[in-house]
RNA sequence: GGCGGCGUAGCCAAGUGGCUAAGGCAGUGGUCUGCAAAACCAUUAUUCAGCGGUUCAAAUCCGCUCGCCGCCUCCA
């Protein structure tokens, strides 16, 4: 079965094929690790993670690469500005590196709490300086680059595709329009590959150069580590969409520019999550929800959140609110509890998949990771008329896949304290003598403790809030 | 100013030319239950922002109007 996947470059479904038969180069745009990810950051990651499933359930290997900025880049516009980390340090009284090591781990405690495989390989921006640096330095032997007071430039009129990916008209863009400009650049378009650190100024992190001593530019980090770590295997190149314009415009324009050679063959960008009507979250719209703020610290499991993400398709933009956290945590539950009364009435017998199904599920997931649909595959399965053993080998091995919300949870769940199991002992001895009023008291006082209580035929059922 | 997206039931949302407009949540009716809860079954848009056009046929294509949003600083 083909598999389908929007290219932006050309704006339409194409079918994925690699470049390497069998397997797959994958590169993941990572986080800027001065600050927390919120979730709307989220979002393009579990997207990814999607993508990344799917591929392998497709039976291809990925090799799979996400990047970690850590070196500093600027708040203010572009190649102007303050340094973000510098700037988180100051903040916090802590070192650059100190703020960069904290918010990395912190960043990879996330994507574990919403089952998100790790990639193949993580790399930061500061163990590729030299890479780097040599790639500033093959543009340069090339003619690509000019010098200003502030550091090394790309030209982006000798790129004479450049701007392809974005479809913007260079021209056309109002550089100034919201930011000061850089008077020194040639165009507007120009990136900076290469800043020099300031006159008189130590920075917390700097290397030296053929040009001076400063840091690297933006886009030039994944550029760089892309080519270390995919080579030859450059097939998708993802992240948010608010990279398409800029960051990967950029990173494309320095890349083929150094290599003569076609830069990622997909690219793949997730849309942004809305929040208060429409508006996206951002840390400076003072929005910013992190899943520690809003899932953790409520007591919500953060799987709640990746169940959501599913019910929109990945290139549409995501409504937020209170409401439909609380209808994913609601579907949620009820999905669970079917899965473990499946598991319940089999006995844990084993039982191979349902093919149609299976095929039904991938082909949904193959065109364009639809997993709205998917979802409704799921759905459609479990009110199927199919033995009990086929509905839950088939749901679980679509769980273990593609979904990642752990479905037989409620099965694997702790075992109950042992003072539940004494309320327990009491209620059932109480319901046997028909004492309907001890009953219920204990029934009240067992939830009080954070248990649900259900009477069923087949006895008591207490399970954890 | 330039580029782009969105508007489908109370809510989240799929569908982008042709069978009865997916699915979830909430709601409603029922079964079960000492009562509840849970579960299970059933049910919920003659209609897809509005108007006009193309077509044998449109939520889906085209035009206009209204409303909302994003990008063109950093940003997922």
């Amino acid at each position: 079965m083909d598999l389908v996947l929007f290219n932006t470059r050309s704006r339409r479904k194409e079918t994925f094929t690699p470049l390497q038969a069998g397997k797959v180069g994958l590169y993941t745009c990572g986080p800027t690790v001065y600050n927390y990810a919120h979730i709307g950051n989220l979002r393009t990651y579990v997207f990814e993670d999607i993508l990344k499933r799917v591929l392998l359930y497709n039976g291809l290997q990925v090799k799979h690469v996400m990047n970690i900025t850590d070196v500093g880049h600027l708040t203010g516009d572009r190649d102007m500005g303050e340094d973000k980390m510098e700037q988180g340090a100051k903040r916090e009284g802590r070192s650059a590196w100190d703020i960069a090591a904290y918010y990395t781990t912190a960043f990879k405690e996330d994507l574990a709490r919403l089952n998100i495989i790790d990639p193949t390989i993580w790399c930061k921006a500061t163990d590729t300086i030299p890479e780097q640096i040599s790639l500033i330095e093959t543009l340069e032997t090339k003619g690509y680059t000019y010098r200003t007071g502030d550091g090394i430039y790309f030209d982006t009129a000798r790129f004479e595709q450049y701007g392809q990916l974005s479809r913007q008209d260079r021209d056309a863009l109002q550089e100034g329009a919201r930011v000061e400009k850089n008077l020194d650049k040639r165009n507007s378009t120009d990136f900076a590959l290469w800043k020099f650190s300031p006159e008189n100024v130590q920075r917390q992190m700097e290397w030296d150069s053929p040009w001076g001593r400063g840091f690297p530019g933006w886009h030039i980090e994944c550029s760089a580590m892309s080519m270390k770590y995919l080579g030859d295997q450059l097939d998708i190149h993802c992240g948010g969409t608010d990279h398409i314009d800029v960051h990967h415009t950029n990173e494309i324009a320095q890349s083929e520019a150094a290599t003569g050679k076609r830069f990622f063959n997909f690219w793949m960008h997730g849309e942004f999550l809305n929040i208060q009507g429409g508006k996206k979250m951002a840390k400076s719209e003072g929005n910013f929800l992190t899943l520690q703020n809003t899932f953790i610290d409520n007591d919500i499991d953060p799987l709640v959140y990746r169940y959501a993400t599913f019910h929109s398709h990945y290139r549409k933009p995501m409504e937020y609110s209170d409401d439909s956290i609380a209808a994913a945590g609601n579907g949620l539950r009820t999905l669970r509890g079917q899965v473990t009364r499946l598991v319940e009435r089999t006995g844990g017998e084993k039982s191979p998949i349902d093919d149609s199904f299976r095929t039904k599920f991938l082909c949904r997931l193959n065109d364009d990771l639809n997993m709205p649909q998917a979802l409704a595959v799921v759905q459609e399965l479990l009110k199927a008329d199919l033995p009990d053993p086929v509905k839950l080998a088939t749901i679980q091995e679509f769980d273990a896949a593609v979904l990642g919300l752990e479905l037989d949870r409620e099965v694997a769940a702790d075992p109950l304290p042992p003072e539940i199991l004494e309320l327990i002992g009491l209620r059932k001895q109480a319901r046997e003598e028909k004492n309907w009023a001890e009953s219920d008291r204990l029934r009240d006082e067992i939830q009080d403790l954070g248990y649900v209580v259900q009477d069923g035929k087949a006895g008591m059922r207490v399970i954890k809030k």
